[in-house]
DNA sequence: AACCAGGGAAGAT
DNA sequence: ATCTTCCATGGT
């Protein structure tokens, strides 16, 4: 067991991450002492870290504890907590745009990725068009049911376990049969190597666009929320999103949602740090 | 009871 | 290429 101590730049809101995670019923944390345990998968093997949060908002610091190897677990970590992140940076970027009030509510908020990007994916499909509640419980019962349990912390299936369920098998949790098809899919698609989520760490948004559009049950949303919480990829805007679209209704309002169109020209300036208003937008109508 | 939800595939223009 | 319809299921 070793501990590591970091700093990092603020402003980082570590409480608003940490109350984003208590949402998700699988996430083992405990807001008053500020700590969350999370689960990572490295080269086929699971460990759980716990993270936390010492510091102030202007002044972050955090613990970090874990038995994994470290420089390994290190890095994961940063990158999933988005601490080479520069929060001033964007923040300061969008003083001079329509939404900068947006960015005082949200002052110092990251993006919350999740622990691993081929959860992230799995989630995205499961998610689909379903309201937020539903769409919890049935992550959570595809997780308990196939996944497993270490140190009091949930860890998803692995694509091999997914790849050999039937369509029958998760109907029973709820999934459509649609749905079933398109997690099951995926998995195989992992297993058989034809889908590498490594690699894809290195490519551009558009290069994994135009890769991942070709499977059955991913389009532009999935693609977006994977990009945005999945790899926490800065400029992405959903604009399909109906979230998206109901938030700038009220956030300008409107008296219906905007159109396409319309979207487009609300977004001008916000370049090249779209995901933190698209994030800020989601969370205005929470 | 009807309509919606942080969509996408398949079919029809 | 773009528009429409259908898919399933819980919430409101």
């Amino acid at each position: 067991m070793w501990k590591e101590i970091i700093h990092i730049e603020g402003p980082y809101d570590f409480d608003r991450v940490l109350e984003r995670h208590a949402l998700d019923p699988l996430n083992q944390l405990d807001l008053g002492k500020r700590t969350i345990k999370i689960p990572l998968c490295i080269k086929k093997e699971s460990f759980v870290v716990e993270v936390a949060g010492l510091g102030t908002v202007e002044q972050p610091v955090f613990q970090i504890e874990s038995r994994g190897p470290k420089t390994f677990i290190l890095e994961r970590v940063k990158e999933t907590f988005q601490w080479n992140v520069s929060l001033q940076e964007v923040n300061r970027h969008f003083q001079q745009t329509n939404v900068k009030k947006l960015f005082t509510n949200h002052y110092g908020t990251p993006l919350v990725l999740d622990f691993d990007p081929l959860y992230c994916l799995f989630k995205c499909i499961i998610h689909q068009q379903l309201n937020l509640t539903f769409a919890h419980t049935l992550t959570e019962r595809f997780v308990k049911t196939y996944g497993f349990e270490k140190e009091g912390v949930w860890f998803y299936p692995c694509p091999e376990v997914v790849a050999k369920l039937t369509v029958e098998q998760l109907r029973e949790l709820q999934f459509s049969g649609k749905k079933a098809e398109y997690v099951i899919g995926i998995a195989k698609l992992v297993v058989d190597g034809s889908l590498n989520i490594e690699e894809l760490k290195q490519k551009t948004d558009e290069q994994i666009y135009h890769q991942l559009i070709k499977i059955r049950g991913v389009g532009a949303w999935t693609i977006q929320n994977f990009l945005l919480f999945g790899l926490g990829r800065p400029n992405l805007f959903p604009l399909a999103d109906v979230g998206i679209q109901n938030a700038i209704k009220k956030l300008f309002n409107l008296e219906k949602k905007p159109t396409l169109e319309e979207m487009e020209l609300y977004k001008q300036g916000w370049e090249p740090y779209l995901s933190y208003a698209s994030l800020y937008l989601w969370r205005s109508i929470e």
